[in-house]
DNA sequence: ACAAAAGTGTTATCAGTACACCCATGC
DNA sequence: GCATGGGTGTACTGATAACACTTTTGT
């Protein structure tokens, strides 16, 4: 099939990855850089991002970024917004960057973000300059992505109240002080370690494992697992109207 | 300003109205009608929409183009969806259709919503073909116009739950029981009427006016109001995860 | 006086919150 | 044996859910 670009409509995907060892939400963004006589033009990061192909879905182009990229496909992802100001591409940098890369001044992007875990990528021999980021302790960004990031950022910390969404950023196998810790830097907040244990353990679609963690140099926890299956099944709506 | 059209991106507006009196939760969609040689050609409804200009934002189209056909401005507006499929367009009628009016086939559109009452809207002198249908009780529908508007009624549904904007639906001096059965439309539920009632009197922002119901038939009820600025004021996120 | 919708109270249950110490393990 | 993080129990409070009858008004 011949690939034929949209000129101005691209996906643009906010890569979010949990690294379980630091504790830290990443980004995954990819660096810009441009000179001309010695001189540093453009020095920044942005999302990665790609036109849509004529034959294709928005979903498609989303899945075909994020495996160009990491590698990676069946990632959780979702759509969350279109950004299509007349002027999000406008700012000087982003001018000069454009002109380099013969696209179009008035695209309108559809932004998706994807949830997965830092260890499941490997940046080593990526040509991007991709590189991980915590997500409160961003480097200087082109385009509109700052903007695109802190919606994606928002919408996370939303879902992730309602729908099981966390567990696409861990392991098949935590602990209950993982997905704690994983709550806690997204949402930054604190939270009751007991009263915690006691409502995820009482999920039925959270699964004590006959296992331990291993090499750990103090007591090993207990691991678990999400039941998505169960989880499914016994989900029922409430209609619980709490404004 | 020249008014210059994307050609291959649109905002489609998904049009919620409530008519109190019926109690119907009501959708606003344009007659899309084509005959040659007596023979009919293209017979059903599609949601508004029209071609974004080159010097506007999104939003500023979805406002436009609900302004066009209403007249109303500063109606609650979200976003909800960009929806790009290759073939959106491509259904048999839809090619006749857009032969007929000169657009593109692979058009990408930006999916909002709007929440207004119907009262609000004066259809008599529309020349579009714009009527009122039961959300429930859709006619047929053209393009992928039926999965756009189940798709925002989705999203309704759960933002009325966690978010006031049941209040966009309605006027500004209600009664409770208009909001139980606003909620009981919108969410197909039954809802129990002495619990809803001390729920809602209880939060600050439901004001009780010194008024009642005027010209009812039977016993009037009292009338309150929302007040956005104390909700606002009161307003601090919930860290509950309901997962 | 009657029809129709408005309005009212109590109890039981469940979920959330606050809070401090012991335990098991690897080193 | 000790440092580290894992793991545990109770009491209080507030919200939800279930449930049926009386009151007010216009006609």
């Amino acid at each position: 099939m011949m690939l034929e670009k949209i000129l101005n409509i691209s996906v643009d995907c906010v890569v979010f990855g949990y690294d379980i060892t630091s504790k830290s939400l990443n980004l995954l963004l990819i660096k810009r850089y441009l000179e001309s006589n010695n001189e540093v033009l453009v020095d920044d990061y942005v999302l990665t991002g790609y036109h849509v192909y004529t034959h294709e879905t928005l979903d498609d182009t989303a899945t075909r970024v994020l495996k160009e990229l990491t590698g990676l496909t069946n990632q959780y992802k979702k759509q969350f917004k279109a950004f299509g100001n007349p002027d999000r591409l406008m700012r000087p940098k982003d001018i000069i960057w454009i002109e380099n890369e013969a696209f179009h001044l008035r695209t309108t992007t559809i932004a998706y973000y994807f949830l997965l875990k830092t260890e499941d990528v490997d940046l080593t021999n990526n040509t991007n300059g991709a590189a991980w980021f915590p997500v409160n302790d961003l480097p200087e960004l082109g385009f509109d992505h700052k903007q695109i990031i802190q919606e994606a950022y928002e919408d996370l910390k939303e879902k992730c109240l309602s729908e099981p969404i966390i567990f696409k950023l861990l392991p098949d196998k935590f602990t209950i002080n993982d997905v704690q810790d994983l709550y806690e830097s997204i949402l930054g907040i604190e939270i009751d370690n007991r009263n915690f244990r006691r409502k995820l353990i009482n999920k039925k679609y959270i699964i004590a494992l006959d296992e331990k963690q291993v090499g750990v140099s103090k007591k090993p926890a207990q691991l678990y697992m999400f039941s998505k299956d169960i989880y499914d099944k016994m989900f029922q709506k409430n209609y619980l109207i709490s404004i």
